[in-house]
DNA sequence: AACAGAACTGGAACCGGTTCCATCCACGTT
DNA sequence: AACGTGGATGGAACCGGTTCCAGTTCTGTT
């Protein structure tokens, strides 16, 4: 049976009070004591037992963060923001992970994923009026990283700007014919990053005076196999895109292996431009938006620890710019005019 | 102030141990009397605490990970496959990474790391003696994921036949000149998988009757950049290999690279081969080893739960094996003979 | 010598659950 | 009517820390 407190204050002759100080550096206790008491742990190779310290404090040392398919490339960087942030602090960190719809409409409901940490980020999901509310109801402080909420404090990314940005780009560079590939907007787990980002494309374009096309906006489940097969029906159109949009990176590979597929050379013949900055984008040489995954990461650390230490930023609604990162498949198209 | 079980228990007229019992789905309650509780426990929006019932149980009812380099591929797909067989259990998930030697050494001293949880899951870092003994010490159950050790439950990969694995797939396709890029043998972390993966390198040439080129050989830090740098001295050799075996996917990128840069075609003019299959492994076409890493990280669970359950299994050190995956990077040698 | 104040210390009470023992009650037997 | 049995229940003790109050000892003043 492991040593407690008891069994070291005996052992040390002292009391538990006096035990408890030396754990804790407490200046209140005489330097002669302070060592019989630190040899009587170590005659008795005693433990303190972090759990019992946790119902003493009322603290639990410990922040809990949920996020959807772990291994998307944009929620690992992110969570490695918060990890460094973290054991800077010392704070532990416990990882709930979503894969399922019914895992996320479950979430917020268990309480006990919420009263074992101290704080809490959330990552990517959507969050309704109903689910604010449960969250605020359980009183641990939450922070919203790449979502958004009006009651709770969120680190987001302008999503609906790079959107436009990516578009502005293309245009710039002299396309017309410019497509969008992007998740669909019901996404059972309320991801809302891809719509927002299909919003500033129409925006962009729509400043730009095109028209609107419809056939030109192709949405699917995440990932580089439909996003191949979404981009190899828009180049089969009657009129196909000089330049395609993806709302990922992950899905701008989609695209990239459709143009190999259909022969078609990249920037050459077709522009492609992807979302998010992921590490392979740089050996694929991939034009994209670059979004800063650990540094808002750490940023969400940050305010959530501004909010636990109990004075909290005025401002805990936080948007994080985007740029472009010029790469090598994004050129002018081989028709444009000047 | 939270409402604790007391606060039920008299508002519902009944002992604690009654309230508890209800918590607990014990049968020894009667209907009514379970009634009056649960409406006592909605009334007063009771929420059990589970730090105190951790505290009274003697379990924490998580399990911990340690994982290095966390957004690495191969260890992301581990910890997914920890995260998907946890989830089935409902065990809670902490995660402890490791980004410096420092954090390494200190991490197995750190007892309130291993107080904190049932179970431990320590993967890919090297553990040596020494640090067997501390984690022993700790008495919590432990399970190596891609380690090793003689006194410690493990779920490995056959590195060493990977190795073989690959080297042999390159000489079965002709090639006599085979070069190895891999990490450096003396990592601060104590990885060990380059390391035995260029073993079995070495096995496979010997027993094909090669002989040794040192020159052949090089080692550096992990990544893509600095494989890229060790292809272009591979290929400004003047008997340059035909064939280069990356220790890794991201570092097989790297040669990828170079070999582009040295304007070299793949496979006709250089042959690559990696090891991991990374997801991006498919996209490039690159052929390489295949390793479960989603798999592995399942076994790991299975196996740590196994030996929580106080009925372990006759064989703790588990032996994974790995296969080629024949893609577009490797092919005969133009100046292959037969 | 008397005394204030600071430094140090012991230990009860507390954090919020679980568990186990003693008790009570209802019911069926003989 | 006496008694055994087992389900239902209350509550003290416990898990292993922290905290705070009260008490003791040690200093320094006047």
């Amino acid at each position: 049976m492991a040593a407690t407190i008891r069994d070291v204050a005996k052992a040390a002759g002292v009391g538990v009070g006096t035990v408890s100080r030396v754990l804790n550096n407490s200046p209140f206790v005489s330097q002669p004591t302070r060592e019989r008491v630190l040899a009587a742990m170590a005659a008795l190779d005693y433990q303190p037992s972090p759990t019992a310290r946790r119902l003493a404090l009322g603290r639990t040392h410990t922040i809990g963060v949920i996020t959807p398919f772990f291994t998307r490339p944009a929620f690992v960087g992110r969570l490695n923001g918060i990890l460094a942030e973290l054991t800077a602090t010392n704070y532990d960190l416990v990882l709930f992970s979503i894969n399922t719809p019914e895992q996320r409409d479950a979430c917020f409901q268990n309480v006990s994923k919420f009263k074992s940490v101290d704080g809490m980020i959330i990552i990517a999901l959507g969050v309704q009026d109903a689910d604010a509310t449960v969250i605020k109801h359980w009183n641990v402080p939450t922070v919203l990283l790449d979502s958004h909420h009006p009651d709770l404090p969120s680190i987001a990314i302008d999503d609906t700007g790079g959107g436009r940005l990516a578009t502005e780009h293309l245009i710039a560079l002299g396309h017309r014919k410019i497509a969008f590939i992007g998740d669909t907007f019901d996404s059972p787990f309320g991801f809302i990053s891809s719509q927002r980002r299909y919003l500033g494309y129409r925006q962009a374009l729509e400043t730009a005076g095109f028209r609107y096309r419809p056939a030109y906006q192709r949405l699917g489940d995440h990932g580089r196999y439909v996003a191949h097969q979404l981009a190899l029906e828009l180049l089969e159109l009657h009129d196909p895109p000089t330049a395609i949009f993806a709302a990922s990176d992950t899905q701008a590979l989609g695209v990239l292996e459709a143009a190999h597929a259909r022969r078609l050379r990249v920037p050459e013949d077709l522009s492609v431009i992807g979302y998010d900055d992921i590490e392979i984008a740089e050996y694929l040489d991939l034009t994209t938006i670059h979004q800063p995954m650990y540094s808002s990461g750490q940023q969400a650390a940050t305010l959530l620890f501004e909010l636990l230490s109990g004075n909290p930023p005025e401002e805990t609604h936080i948007l994080l710019p985007v740029e472009v990162v010029q790469r090598g498949t994004a050129a002018p198209p081989r028709t444009a005019h000047g």
